[in-house]
DNA sequence: CGCGGAATCACCCGAACGGGTGACGCGCTC
DNA sequence: GAGCGCGTCACCCGTTCGGGTGATTCCGCG
């Protein structure tokens, strides 16, 4: 809503600079529309970017999820979803139980890196929650 | 953020027109400039759309694991803890990766009940957090 | 060389969670 | 009737989570 509010703002602002370019008639307005459409381009990279960011969806071929012991990760699905290797072994972290500051004493990275990933990886994985990161991530078989 | 980007629009809908009536019959180069923005505008998008295309582009169909018979919860370790129907019940639920206030809409009681029987489930289970909890469930059998 | 992705970390803020206490009603049982 | 288990709810308090922003380092690729 912030978001949205300021977009309005920017667009309101663009709106202005365009008046103003009446006014300021000695320049060419050729600069003004130029920068105007670099900052829209900009701005429909940007979006489009996000738009297009966990919208992925995957065919899956029916992976039956071996019950045997030497688990290994569905490769396709990791790379299907831009999973790294960092945010796949928070997940399995988080899959035990613990919390992100136990997660990060057990990686060696702080706090903070591990909610980085974690945020990354729910992303990704289009939840919210950890329990739902993990209920999903066996689904997709990246996890035991 | 629909409403925002309403109010965006609206705002910018209203400059328009005041511009419109004000300047762009004298200063036409405004329409162009719009027309430019708008122009690059979507080419953003739609570069910010392909650029992102190249990865594979799919869904993600859950793998339902063939689950043959209904699950039934083990009765002796569900007795043998003292975990009550309604603890129990609300394990599942955690399990699906619902918050307690969701928890409480389903099962038609107050967030706080939820946490009371949340509380005294971790309590029973010997764990400190829903994900262990959901973890050492499974471990007894009483959940899926 | 520059650029992008990955990994790292910090800070802020609001929401969710966990733990503890206290309380009330209901049904069962001694 | 008293005691008990169960379910219900409230309040407080501190911690954890989730989300967002911004910044830095390193590495590989063109």
């Amino acid at each position: 809503m912030l978001f949205w509010g300021l977009v309005g703002g920017v667009l309101l602002a663009l709106l202005k600079v365009v008046e103003y370019q009446h006014f300021v008639r000695a320049y060419p307005s050729a600069v003004y529309g130029g920068l105007v459409a670099a900052l829209f381009a900009a701005l429909g990279l940007y979006l489009g970017r996000r738009w297009n960011r966990g919208r992925k969806v995957l065919v899956v071929e029916p992976v039956r999820a071996p019950r045997q012991e030497p688990f290994v990760a569905n490769a396709e699905v990791l790379e299907a979803l831009g999973i790294t290797p960092r945010e796949h072994q928070v997940l399995e972290l988080i899959a035990e139980g613990l919390s992100n500051r136990e997660i990060g004493e057990r990686a060696f990275i702080s706090e903070n890196t591990v909610k980085t990933h974690s945020s990354r990886l729910f992303d990704k994985l289009g939840v919210r929650r950890r329990v739902q990161a993990v209920r999903r991530g066996r689904e997709l078989g990246l996890i035991p």
